[in-house]
DNA sequence: CGCAATTTTGACGTAGTTCAACACGTGTGG
DNA sequence: CCACACGTGTTGAACTACGTCAAAATTGCG
């Protein structure tokens, strides 16, 4: 958390168009008939750095440095990524870690804790990430002085509900590894296209490890996956790039 | 959706309390400090019998009879399930359907359509059924009047995240059968537990099928499964009442 | 009772896991 | 500079769990 300010403008680069981002229903100025009015300053900060490029230096403490909230811990803000990725994980009483989703820019974490009043897992940046966060008690507090911004809480719950719904249905129950991996492919890069303005190519940031713990496969099955979807033409992996080239066929291959 | 008030009375047994309904943020009347105020006529119809029983007795057309709503369709309402149990799925192309969810007493269905106005799964009654309509257009211009309204719509909203998010992460990347069954078991009659007041016991109505499609299993392997849980004393099925016989262990195996 | 639908059981093949070895890049210390 | 450990990714061979196909058993309904 520390040299936020130069961090902001060395990484500026990736940074999420607002229009594009799920938080936007709260973080715009509310234009009324003839006026507007802006609380956002109220409640938002706006393109916080989380850094984990300075964790790697120093190998004490390298999760404190990086993580965004904590499993458990009371709901203080919900936050919209910027820039880059987190991963979102539960501890397994076994003591390895159970991911249970990624979010890109433009995505909302911490919305679901909202309910209860605390969070439902642990947020971590992978690599150079930035968040937009939102004091939830002070938009709270507006809410209640201008309905207009309680509509827009309302819009900005019901995408999201619309989201998680839409990333689920991509996965749950998937017999084959295969269709798996199709589908988790399909559904990164469509959640890709809507921030970057590529549709078919990402930069996959996320570690192997991380996706096959996530799909429930094994590394090496990811691993063997990935060079027969290389073979087959569906995909091509240059170093970190992930290219979708066949996008009709990943499709036939995720509804098996 | 004939013979509507006697069914109603004919099966009033199982239906869900409002205290404990998803719903009830918005079915209840809007009590401010002196004064009450009951709009939920102008926009709710409490238990609507969906009736799927009569569909078999007449052959044909089994299907429009039990359909609670469509894929694609335009968002008109948004229920509430009073008693029975709902499946959710989407067609696939090759004609199979692909289930993505149930939904039991006090769960809500249709509310992910409030985003683009459409729905994204059918709604199918599995039995005798009911539910709570609330028309959503009504309900919005409601809001319009009360802002007190609009809070209730984001509890709601801010509830179903809630719920969204737990259910998938409970069956999100098992890698094998045995904790897929584990965690689907777990999560059914965690629901379960909610509405009705047995912790460990409930009526399977979903036929094996709807299961192992949920799960991505075959109906097979779901059926053995099912047996060496029994043998292991970790649930016992009678006709289709399912029995939870060991929370702890269905819990370790969960998380594999 | 008798038929149909659903569920369970059996035998065999395949897909994915497991365990082990190896390749590659990176950071560390002599 | 090289040697070494370490994390990450890829590949091979044996084992196991699940799928597949077929048949038997059970349940439900007229």
């Amino acid at each position: 958390m520390t040299k936020m300010s130069i961090k902001v403008e060395q990484t500026a680069k990736n940074f999420i168009d607002c229009e594009r981002c799920a938080m936007q229903a709260v973080c715009q100025p509310i234009t009324t008939d003839e006026q507007s009015l802006d609380l956002t300053e109220n409640y938002l900060t706006r393109r916080v750095p989380v850094n984990s490029e300075q964790a790697s230096t120093s190998h004490i403490a390298k999760i404190p440095d990086t993580m965004l909230l904590q499993n458990h811990q009371p709901l203080t803000a919900i936050y919209a990524v910027c820039s880059g990725v987190f991963k979102l994980y539960i501890d397994n009483e076994d003591g390895s870690e159970k991911i249970i989703g990624f979010r890109f820019p433009g995505e909302l974490i911490g919305e679901d804790a909202i309910y209860q009043n605390k969070y439902n897992y642990n947020a971590i940046a992978i690599g150079e990430s930035s968040v937009c966060e939102v004091s939830f008690a002070k938009l709270n507090a507006c809410g209640q002085l201008a309905p207009e911004l309680q509509q827009n809480l309302i819009q900005l719950l019901a995408k999201q509900s619309f989201n998680q719904q839409r990333n689920n249905q991509t996965l749950i129950g998937k017999k084959s590894a295969d269709s798996l991996l199709a589908a988790f492919l399909l559904n990164i890069c469509q959640r890709n296209a809507e921030y970057s303005y590529s549709e078919t190519q990402i930069e996959l940031t996320i570690s192997r490890t991380d996706i096959a713990n996530f799909l429930g496969i094994r590394r090496e099955t990811l691993s063997r996956l990935l060079s027969k979807f290389q073979q087959a033409q569906l995909i091509c992996i240059k170093g970190k790039m992930l290219e979708i080239l066949s996008q009709e066929k990943l499709l036939k291959l995720s509804s098996c």
